[in-house]
RNA sequence: UGGCUUAUAGUUUAAUGGAAGAAUGCUGCGCUUCGAACGCAGUGAUGAAAGUUCGAAUCUUUCUAAGCCAACCA
């Protein structure tokens, strides 16, 4: 017999992993034929039939010649002959062939496991990788839908990171621009000199709610050249609010220096308010990039562009790429007055990001919305041949909605990022106070327990869907505490820090053996937890977080099932109670390492 | 008009081409307790039609519905 455990590199390994090995060398040695691993299709047996992992053998069996059924039994048998240590029995129901796993192995697994805090993360593999999201306007505070960017793009960083990837966050602050201008004309016009200061309110709310006014003067005037006679085009035109803003935004690239000034005063009071914003909710960037600075890059690409014949310059000197081969659209990359656009500045950018920080891979957490403008982005930077190229990935994910449609700052129908996570942190304040089992929490204890369960809700509540899912928000339906939420899988760790608080005398580092059967809510728990490294590393590579929320959710679940059909303290044994202990340590381990990853704190109580 | 995305229980959602799983809701049940923000049981779903396959929620085609994009806007 070949013993899996004296063989390091195996012993890394996940279970799904170690038995397509087996497989691929069962039947090798049995039928002669050579099969890759990754075309062995290694799954969960569904808990209808016994067993714990299931090799499906429809797609193999042509190849040995044999029918499902009887290949299901010899490679069963002779699986069960070489790896005594790795399975202990098994049975086939049409092509699936159900193994159970020796519980020694899966006590063992614990025995290794549960006493490691960084269980589940790797050691750092030398890729590094470009997170940039968040990306906000200066002209309005964040909402909803910048907090799911946020929270995606911190945590696919952290994620990432789990997997051994050294990461770089980064923002690119939206801070010129014509939307920019906008609010500074509306704060010319009628503020009268107010500050967020004179009016006590935080600098980037103060802002916005000039860009409304803007928006409300806007319609205003066009109305009234639509009655004087314009059409509604012209009247978009000329309404002289809108020619003040295009103005000031020739004067601001001509550097008028009272623009300027404005322009900076006006930008630090919308940076005071996300820092706190970003402070509450746990952003951090390792560089912060500024359109205002970067909104030139790129135009010398176009001139090299010309030179390898990626470009093309038409009559009026204007100059463009045609993609019309690739599926897309011809696209325009600099305007006939020389002036480059908005792509241009990305490909500038993204050059720039390479020559700084060498990254094996750059993410764009970017809406959905602009799909279509990064797989140009992307292709382009292909053909320009940039080394970037390849490594551009856009995490794309869907907007979030109101019952009622599309969020409009402009209109100022959207739920404000700041209101929110003050709601669900007075939620939380309200449920801890009714349930009434921390009464003995200080002031500060209390506002950072809220602080965690209110952050924790909402954080869960955005990461826990496909990123590329649309949602619709209904701020009359309040975010759950119940079920597939932050809170419950808080609750699970809080429940479980309580139960060790209470055995601590008991001595869990004693060598008990693996000699034990295990129930099949313990064992189920057991493989549960050796799944999370493949999960990490599938939400790695899939830049996906809500494989991760799925996940503790799923481990929070089959704990407590498992809590309350068994009792740690009272166990049947010392050795059971042992073995318990242990699992319940690794649970909460790792419940406090997932929901890291997801941005979300744990509380010891709650 | 073209391109991309989406469509799964009443609602919110999961499922590397392999035996549709949760949450919530609803109906019952379980606290003289290792924490009921919990557990147990029941209920109920792949938009429509064809095709490929031993096998399709998943791949192909058509249709239907929704959303986004296709600016010398950002």
């Amino acid at each position: 017999m070949v013993s899996l455990f004296l063989l390091p590199k195996l012993k890394m390994m996940s279970v799904a992993e170690l038995i397509k090995q087996c497989a691929v060398k069962a039947i090798s040695e049995v039928y002669k034929v050579e099969i890759e691993p990754a075309n062995i299709t290694v799954s969960a047996t569904k808990p209808e039939f016994e067993g714990d992992y299931t090799i499906v053998l429809f797609s193999l069996v042509k190849q040995f010649r044999k029918s499902p059924d009887a290949a299901g039994q010899e490679l069963g048998n002779y699986l069960l002959q070489q790896h005594a240590d790795l399975f202990s029995s098994f049975n086939v129901i049409k092509g699936f062939l159900n193994l159970v796993i020796a519980d020694a192995y899966w006590v063992d697994f614990l025995q290794k496991n549960y006493n490691n805090t960084s269980f589940g993360l790797k050691e750092k593999n030398g890729r590094r990788v470009m997170v940039e999201y968040s990306s906000p306007n200066t002209n309005k505070p964040l909402h909803l839908g910048h907090l799911r960017n946020n929270f995606l793009g911190w945590s696919t960083a952290e994620i990432l990171k789990a997997t051994g990837c050294e990461i770089v966050k980064t923002c690119i602050v939206n801070d010129r621009g014509i939307h920019i201008c906008k609010s500074m004309i509306a704060w010319q016009l009628f503020a009268n000199g107010a500050t967020p200061e004179s009016t006590g309110m935080k600098g980037d709310h103060f802002v916005g709610d000039y860009y409304v006014k803007f928006n409300d003067e806007y319609k205003k005037q066009i109305e009234v050249l639509i009655e004087q006679g314009s059409s509604k085009e012209d009247a978009e035109r000329q309404a002289p609010i809108f020619k003040g803003a295009q103005q000031m935004l020739i004067d601001w690239e001509a550097g008028n220096p009272d623009v300027i000034e404005l322009w900076k005063t006006m930008n630090s009071w919308v940076y005071a308010g996300f820092t706190e914003t970003y402070k509450t909710i746990g952003s951090d960037f390792d560089r912060t990039y500024y359109e205002s600075q970067t909104y030139l890059l790129g135009k010398d690409l176009i001139e090299e562009g010309l030179k390898k014949n990626v470009f093309i310059q038409e009559a009026d000197s204007s100059v463009w790429i045609d993609l019309t081969a690739d599926g897309l659209d011809r696209k325009i990359v600099r305007r006939k007055d020389g002036t480059s656009v908005y792509i241009t500045q990305d490909i500038g950018l993204a050059v720039n990001k390479f020559e700084e920080y060498k990254c094996d891979e750059s993410i764009y957490v970017i809406g959905d919305e602009q799909n279509y403008h990064m797989k140009v982005l992307k292709l382009i930077c292909q053909k320009l041949g940039l080394p970037s190229a390849d490594g551009i990935h856009h995490l794309s994910y869907g907007m979030v909605e109101l019952p009622s449609g599309k969020m409009k700052s402009r209109e100022g129908t959207v739920v404000d990022a700041d209101e929110i996570v003050e709601e669900m942190i007075d939620i939380s304040k309200q449920k801890t106070e009714e349930l009434g089992k921390v009464k003995d929490f200080t002031a500060e204890e209390l506002k950072e327990l809220y602080n965690i369960i209110g952050l924790g809700a909402l954080k869960f509540f955005l990461l826990r869907v496909d990123p590329k899912r649309r949602m619709i928000f209904n701020p009359e339906e309040s975010i759950d505490f119940h079920g597939f939420t932050g809170p419950f899988v808080q609750y699970t760790h809080a429940r479980i820090k309580s139960i060790l608080r209470k055995l601590a005398d008991v001595n869990v580092d004693l060598q008990i053996g693996n000699h034990h059967n295990l129930l099949s809510l313990e064992k189920q728990a057991v493989i549960h937890l050796e799944q999370f490294v493949t999960v990490i590393e599938e939400a790695a590579a899939e830049h996906d977080p809500s494989k991760v929320a799925i996940y503790v959710f799923n481990l929070a679940k089959i704990f407590n099932s498992f809590y309350t059909e068994h009792s740690i303290a009272s166990a049947e044994s010392e050795e059971k109670k042992i073995l318990r202990l242990q699992l319940a340590t690794l649970t909460a381990q790792t419940i406090k390492t997932a929901m890291s990853l997801l941005g979300i704190h744990v509380p010891e109580r709650m």
